[in-house]
DNA sequence: CCAGTGATGTCCT
DNA sequence: GGACATCACTGGT
């Protein structure tokens, strides 16, 4: 393990679609605040940009998405019903741009996301947008933080071949519904829901 | 100021 | 299949 140099990163720069595709395969390792560390494996991400309706990034910067608007390779978390989603800020510094993260594999602490999440198992831990951040404690505490760094990294991994990834709308979003943004890893029992 | 909305999850019937 | 928790933002009063 090793910290990625920001010159790996162009990749986050390029269309947030491939990037949220880039990101399939890689890891999140989550270091708590009580020393214990989390990983896992992203299986399921949706690609948003500032040009797309159903983008908290449309209609331009507020207070709530700016981290969007930021660098590539940070945090933006928001609450939503109650519940914490995260997205990886794709794209270039002015553009809004993000990979919402939806799900999930666990690799390391399994026990401990499951006791975070009320006892839950299997695919059930993580296989949400907000079921994941429950299990790593991905709060606003976390919003714009920079993922080269403890106490949330990303770790790059080779890239699936195109074979391994599966393509569908995105869920739950009512705005620009048609468009095909939803990137799975193909046949994962971890993704919050088959394509 | 207030009501409505949404990239959700859980519990209830 | 429906109620509801809970919050930033929007649009209307």
């Amino acid at each position: 393990m090793h910290t990625v140099p920001d010159e790996d990163w162009g990749w986050l720069t390029v269309t947030t679609e491939l990037a949220a595709r880039r990101l399939l395969g890689c890891e999140l390792e989550r270091d708590l605040d009580d020393g214990e560390r989390l990983r896992v494996r992203i299986v399921e991400t949706e690609a948003y940009d500032q040009h797309d309706e159903a983008s908290h990034a449309f209609g331009g910067l507020t207070p709530r998405n700016a981290p969007m608007f930021g660098p590539a390779g940070h945090l933006y978390v928001y609450t939503m019903h109650g519940h914490h989603c995260c997205n990886i800020v794709t794209g270039r510094v002015g553009h809004g741009q993000g990979a919402l993260i939806r799900a999930v594999e666990p690799l390391e602490g399994e026990a401990i996301m499951q006791r975070r999440r009320g006892g839950r198992h299997g695919a059930q831990l993580t296989n949400g947008p907000g079921k994941l951040c429950q299990a790593l404690d991905i709060t606003l505490a976390l919003n714009a933080h920079d993922l080269t760094h403890s106490p949330l990294r990303v770790i790059v991994r080779p890239a699936l071949p195109e074979h391994h990834i599966a393509v569908s709308t995105r869920v739950g979003i009512t705005k620009a519904a048609a468009a095909r943004r939803r990137f799975l890893v193909r046949d994962s029992p971890y993704v919050s829901r088959p394509p």
